[in-house]
DNA sequence: TGCTATACTCGAAACGGTTCGATTGAGCAA
DNA sequence: TTGCTCAATCGAACCGTTTCGAGTATAGCA
């Protein structure tokens, strides 16, 4: 069953039953009709293989992302496949792990087997596969984080403004010793994250203090172990901010473990919004982003630049919003801490002014603002 | 960059480059080494599309699910893309939100992509594109569910097994009055599901009472209606059973809403287990699935059958096992309500052997056995 | 009536591999 | 030397489309 029999079906050459099938002009309109018919009474339906060979399209878009599992990354493939399969194109599904080098991996079946575009979530590492992909000129978005050594569109959260929205509201609920669990470093979106937690600080007078930082791994047992090492710091910190949702999952656990509850010992707020948050009690509080979204603009991206022919333009670059899901893991650090609140205003100092990326000498002035509101 | 760049190169027929690239017999050691040095100097790798045109084979496989932001699929995606990756193979994710329309769509876009097999969880209607799949004779695996009317190899749970011992559990802890949140007809785990759950019933002489069972979509806002329905019921169920995953976060919903709790007001189980259940207060019951390994399974029987040719054996049928896994949500019928658990007593009738299909006529007899233990 | 522009139609050449059957030549026995 | 076998190599066909350049008929126009 191929374009051949439905060409002899209805009497006329190869080309011009190709010609007429795909509705290109210079077909009479009584051959076309012929065509078409001789194809429906076949039931033809065309090799995409063979077309995919010549035309160089494959209608296959490929999504890298850390593990489908995570509901972060589902809701993104399924907002790309919404995109794309509206058009006609499938979405292969890639899951690195954050390892690279499975990543360069990956990346490579996919460039063999000629997918048109790919989505990708980058571990941050750089390797060959990427350079092979810039060096087909196949187009790339970037999802959720940057890569700075590639230069391509990218669909992003606004993690900053997300982070600091999130961290003021600890602030401003009355903390000062704020743990908080971040990732990878070579993850843009932590870096980010982080340096929008460390801003809100700034601008409101707080120093920070390193060790209330701490580096896991993007697991719900990195938040687990990140959390239980704030928890043994002396004084404790009165509020976690975790920087993902898999890390704040390890962190409920691990306060849950240690006997304390939220937000009664410590408050607790995440990054990114997940289902459980809701059901759990008291529900946590979250910095939700719009994960579908994301999936959803990054395909639409990549197909406009598949169909306008991957102009080389200007980059385009989106951030998404972040919202503050107010829930109840935030409450006034609890009564029997004033001393830890002492031990908070020792280390802060007054606040010097909005913005400003460079990093001001920080003095150690008594902080004379109020604990804040509950 | 095609094999002819490599075979000319190499100073060989494009042909004999081919086989000695692949491995194939019958090149001399000498122009092996020779056409592979040049590949490699060249950096070529061959074109998917080229010989999937020749050899009838893409290594592609999709997966068509209701939806991969449903975490027991996306489980089962990463599970599926396990098996295949190894082996080179790609996977391409189909969300059908339980449309049959939608699912018909999908799989006709996949089979003229060419895939090699499919790997299915079926709404259950029938339709044109599930046949032409077989008249192709691409190899296919259910996952999940069966389609009686389609004749595939399948991975599927142990349903009735299951939801015996859930529903075995509710009683055995001296609940008579369950509710069960079912869900589409059509979809053979369901019924399966409420096969066990009346099994068990009529195992342990308690009659059973169809307004206890409710049909539901397979949402949470299906849950959440379900279960407001149920517990309106006068009396209402001491006891909820939901046949699956969404659907139970429905219902924990709906009973937070009534300002009810769990296990005191109402007993809460599900089937297929899920992170939050754990992180919940108190954590949910349930009856754990195991979807990765479903997927992964699938995804090697159905390399099996390709590798092997699909040889038209007999069907191959997986059952994993399911497990309870107990956590707070079950408890002894509140003290409030020894009125209800009186009716429960008065509509129960003795047991009457287990297992067997074939529907015997229930008495309406006093049910003579205990409460149960807590 | 003849000429040209236009509208269709067609055959053949790609696309980049794999594979089949033919060819070559070396090795060996008679 | 001849004849035969077998391994190694090659050329060409093929997979099923699209597309290009060429060919043909028709209509319009002078």
């Amino acid at each position: 069953m191929t374009i051949r029999d439905v060409a002899r079906r209805a009497g006329v050459a190869v080309s011009t039953a190709s010609l007429a099938l795909n509705g290109k002009p210079n077909v009479s309109p009584e051959v076309a009709r012929r065509v078409r018919r001789a194809a429906l009474e076949l039931g033809y339906k065309p090799n995409a293989v063979a077309r995919s060979l010549k035309t160089r399209r494959t209608q296959l878009i490929s999504l890298v992302v850390a593990d489908v599992t995570n509901p972060f990354f589902s809701a993104m493939a399924r907002g790309a496949e919404e995109a794309l399969s509206r058009r006609g194109y499938s979405l292969i599904i890639c899951n690195t792990d954050e390892d690279a080098a499975k990543e360069a991996q990956l990346l490579d079946v996919c460039l063999h087997k000629k997918v048109d575009g790919v989505l990708l979530v980058p571990t941050g590492e750089q390797h060959a596969a990427i350079r092979a992909l810039a060096e087909e000129s196949r187009p790339l978005v970037l999802l959720d984080r940057l890569a700075p050594w590639m230069d391509a569109d990218a669909v992003l959260s606004d993690n900053i403004g997300g982070a600091y929205a999130a961290t003021q509201h600890l602030i401003e609920t009355g903390h000062r010793r704020i743990g908080l669990i971040a990732g990878h470093v070579l993850v843009s979106a932590i870096r980010e994250r982080v340096a929008g937690h460390v801003r809100a600080l700034r601008d409101h007078g707080i120093r920070r203090n390193k060790e209330l930082t701490v580096w896991a791994g993007h697991t719900s047992r990195g938040g687990y172990e990140a959390c239980l090492e704030l928890l043994k710091l002396e004084p404790p910190p009165t509020a976690i901010f975790s920087a993902n949702n898999l890390m704040v999952r390890g962190a409920m656990i691990a306060v849950r473990e240690l006997g304390l509850t939220w937000p009664d010992d410590v408050s607790l707020i995440g990054f990114d919004d997940f289902e459980e948050a809701e059901l759990v009690t008291p529900p946590v509080t979250a910095v939700a982003q719009q994960p579908f979204q994301m999936g959803l603009r990054a395909g639409e991206l990549l197909l406009d630049r598949l169909e306008r022919g991957n102009s080389p333009t200007e980059r385009r670059q989106l951030r998404l919003e972040t919202s503050l899901v107010h829930r109840g893991s935030v409450a006034t650090p609890h009564a029997g801490c004033e001393e830890v609140i002492e031990e908070a205003k020792r280390t802060t100092c007054p606040p010097h002014g909005v913005g400003g990326a460079e990093h001001k000498a920080l003095h150690d002035v008594q902080y004379q603002g109020g604990i804040g509101n509950a």
